[in-house]
DNA sequence: AGGTAATATGTTACCGCTAAAACGAGGATA
DNA sequence: TATCCTCGTTTTAGCGGTAACATATTACCT
C-alpha cells in the first residue's frame, strides 16, 4: 500500500492541500468544523507528515544537535547523565529531537560538527565535550549557526555557553576551609578543562589572599577522568608531599571519594585528622560516611537552561548567551575545624 | 550571504545539477577530472548538501533512532553505555545518525515510536527500552517499518531482536555452581523483563532437575531497577528465609555486589561461607574482593549486531533477524565449593 | 443596498536534492 | 560506412510539504 501524503488526506476531507497544511500545524485561522473533519481522516489513515519535506519547505529540521564527550564510558559517567536528561526534557517539550554525537577522534577529522550545521541535519548544537583542546570550535565564532557550550566555556573565544559557575564555587569552597581555620590546604585539581582551571586559579586566588591569613595551598592534577581512582592517588601523592595538610579540597566528588578512600585505607580520620571536600553532590555524596561536604551543581538545570538558550537563538529572540548558574554549599560530615586552630 | 545549493555548484563547476549530486554521491560513472573540478569548488564553499532535500528525494533520512529506558539515572547505566557506544559506532560509520528518545510515559502516550517511523524522520527504531509492559509495541509486528529490540525478546510477539542468549547464561551459572556443589540456593531475580523472567526459570529448571541430584532453590525479586541496593535487600530477605543456603545467584552484576555487601556487613564470608555470583561482567565485577564470578555479556556487541541486523533490514538484505549471542562464564573469587559437600 | 473589513480557504511557486530516462560522442563490430 | 555499444553527462520529473499571496465567503457598517 503506498504511503499516504497530505495529498490523499485532502483529497478525502474534501479541502485543499494548504488547509490541510495548516490543520497538522495547529494555525489559529482555520474553523474547528475543519479541523474536526481534517483530523478525522489524519487519524483514520494515521497519517503523520513527512519530516523532511517539511524540513526542506520550513527551513528547520526541529533537531538539536547534542554532542558528548568521547570518554571510554560516556555514558556510565552521571555527569552527562544528568545534562542530557535536562536537554531532552526542555527539547522534547518543544517538539524538537536530539541528534547524539560522540566526539571521536573521527568526528573532529571529518568535520561532522560543521557538516551538521551546514547540512541544516540540526538546527542548532549543544556541546558537553568541549576540553582545553577543542579549538576547533573556533569556527562557531561570528558564525551564522546556533552552537552553545554546555557546562564549559572558552576564555579568548566568542561562543555562547551556560555552565555552572565554578569560579563561584572555587569561592564557596574557600570560604567554608578557610572559614574552619584550614591553613595547610591540599588541592586536587582537574587541568583539562577551562572550568577545571577556573575553579582552581579562582580556589588558589582566595586562599592566598585571606584577609585573617592566607593559606599555604598545595594542588596536584587529578588526572584525565576526574575519576575515583585519580582522587586516590591524586591524595596519596599530596599526603606524601605535604603531611601535614588538614583539608584536601577535590575539583568533583568522585576525585573527593577517592580521596576519602586513600584516608580510609591509611588510618586517617576524616573529618578529625583531614578534612575533604569536593565539588557536584552526586548522589553518591550523601552516601559515604562520613557525609561528603561539597559545591551543589545542579547539572539537570544547567541542561535545561542550556536548551532554553539554544530555543531562544533558534527563534532569534537572542543572539548570544554567557549565562553562569548559581551554586551552593552542601556541608556534610566530612569538613570540620583544622586540628590546629 | 546566501547559502549555497548544489546549483550553485553546478553553475560554478560548470556541470549539470544531477553530475554534481553524482559527485557528491561518489557514483562511479563519473570521471575522475569531473569529480576533482566538481569537488574543488565544493571545497571552497565548505559545501554540505542539504539533508532534508536528500532525504526526501532518496526517501531515506539515514537516521536511526534509538530508544532508552525512562530509568532516573538512565545515562548512568553502565548497562545502557555499552549497547549505545556499539550501535553508534556501527551507525556512524556507514553514515547513519542516531536520533535518541526516551521511552517516557509521554513518548508512549503520544505514540512517538509510530509518528517517529512514519514521519521518517528515522528509516528504523532500535528499542532498548521493552519490559514486560510494552505491548505497545505490537504495531510493529508485520509492519513495514524497520524495528529491532536490543537485548530483549518478546515472547508471542513477532518482533525483530538480537539480545544476549539469557538460557544460556541460566544454565552456565546453574551448572556452575551445581558442579561446585551447591544445593541451597537463592536465587535474586530480575522480573519486570521477558529476559529476566527466562532466566529465572531456566536456571530453577537446570536447578532442579540436576542428573546429580536437585537442588533447593529460593528466589526473590531484586526491584525494578536491577541496582546494588535491591542485591543488598534480596540478600538479607534470603538469608533470613533460609539462612543455610551456600550460594546466592544475582539476575545482574549490580545485584550480585549489593548482596556481596550484604555478606560483608553481616560478617558473612565469601566465597567459604556463602558464594555468590552475578551476570553481565561489568568492569566493577573484577575489582571487588573478592572478584565477582559472573557470566560475561558482552553488550558493546550486542550494539554493534543489532544495528548490523537493522542496516540489513533497511537494505532488504534480511527480512526479520532474532539472534541470540554466546555468553561465557567467568570464575573469579566470589564462588568456591559449597561448605556442605 | 453597497462598500469594506474580517475570516476562512484555495492557488501556486518554490524548498534542494535524487534518479530514471534521454542524450551525444567516440570506439568496437560487422 | 552504417549500426550498436559504452561511457559520461544532462534533462526532466518528481519527492511531500510550507507559506506568501490570491480569492471567496460572510459579517458589519453607514
Amino acid at each position: 500500500m503506498k504511503r499516504k501524503t497530505i495529498k490523499d488526506i485532502a483529497k478525502e476531507s474534501g479541502f485543499s492541500l494548504s488547509t490541510v497544511s495548516l490543520v497538522l500545524n495547529n494555525h489559529p485561522r482555520i474553523s474547528q468544523a475543519t479541523r474536526d473533519r481534517v483530523m478525522a481522516v489524519v487519524k483514520k489513515y494515521n497519517f503523520y507528515p513527512n519530516s523532511s519535506a517539511r524540513g526542506l519547505a520550513s527551513k528547520s529540521s526541529r533537531t538539536l544537535s547534542v554532542v558528548v564527550p568521547n570518554l571510554t564510558r560516556v555514558f556510565s559517567d552521571i555527569y552527562l547523565g544528568e545534562l542530557i536528561s535536562g536537554i531532552y526534557e526542555r527539547a522534547t517539550s518543544q517538539g524538537y529531537k536530539i541528534l547524539l554525537d560522540i566526539a571521536t577522534a573521527q568526528f573532529v577529522k571529518t568535520q561532522e560538527y560543521a557538516k551538521l550545521l551546514a547540512s541544516r541535519r540540526a538546527d542548532g548544537m549543544l556541546f558537553i565535550a568541549s576540553d582545553i583542546h577543542a579549538d576547533y570550535l573556533g569556527v562557531f565564532e561570528d558564525s551564522p549557526y546556533k552552537f552553545v557550550l554546555v557546562n564549559h566555556l572558552f576564555p579568548g573565544k566568542k561562543l555562547n555557553y551556560v555552565s555552572v559557575d565554578y569560579a563561584a564555587s572555587a569561592r564557596l569552597a574557600a570560604e567554608h576551609l578557610m572559614g574552619l581555620g584550614h591553613r595547610r590546604i591540599g588541592l586536587i585539581a582537574g587541568t583539562n578543562t577551562f572550568t577545571g582551571l577556573l575553579f582552581r586559579d579562582e580556589f588558589l586566588r582566595v586562599c592566598k589572599t585571606w584577609p585573617a591569613g592566607p593559606a599555604q595551598v598545595s594542588w596536584v592534577d587529578g588526572g584525565e577522568e576526574w575519576s575515583q581512582r585519580g582522587g586516590y592517588a591524586a591524595a596519596a601523592k599530596l599526603m606524601a608531599q605535604t603531611p601535614d595538610l588538614t583539608a584536601i579540597m577535590a575539583a568533583n566528588d568522585r576525585m573527593a571519594i577517592g580521596a576519602m578512600r586513600w584516608m580510609a585505607d591509611n588510618r586517617r580520620e576524616v573529618p578529625e585528622e583531614v578534612s575533604i571536600m569536593g565539588v557536584d553532590d552526586i548522589q553518591l555524596a550523601a552516601y559515604v560516611n562520613p557525609g561528603l561536604s561539597t559545591i551543589r551543581h545542579d547539572l539537570y538545570q544547567v541542561g535545561i537552561e542550556s536548551c532554553n538558550r539554544m530555543l531562544q537563538l533558534i527563534k532569534g529572540e537572542i543572539t548570544e548567551c554567557s549565562d553562569l548558574l548559581p551554586t551552593s554549599l552542601v556541608v556534610r560530615g566530612s569538613t570540620a575545624h583544622s586540628r590546629l586552630s
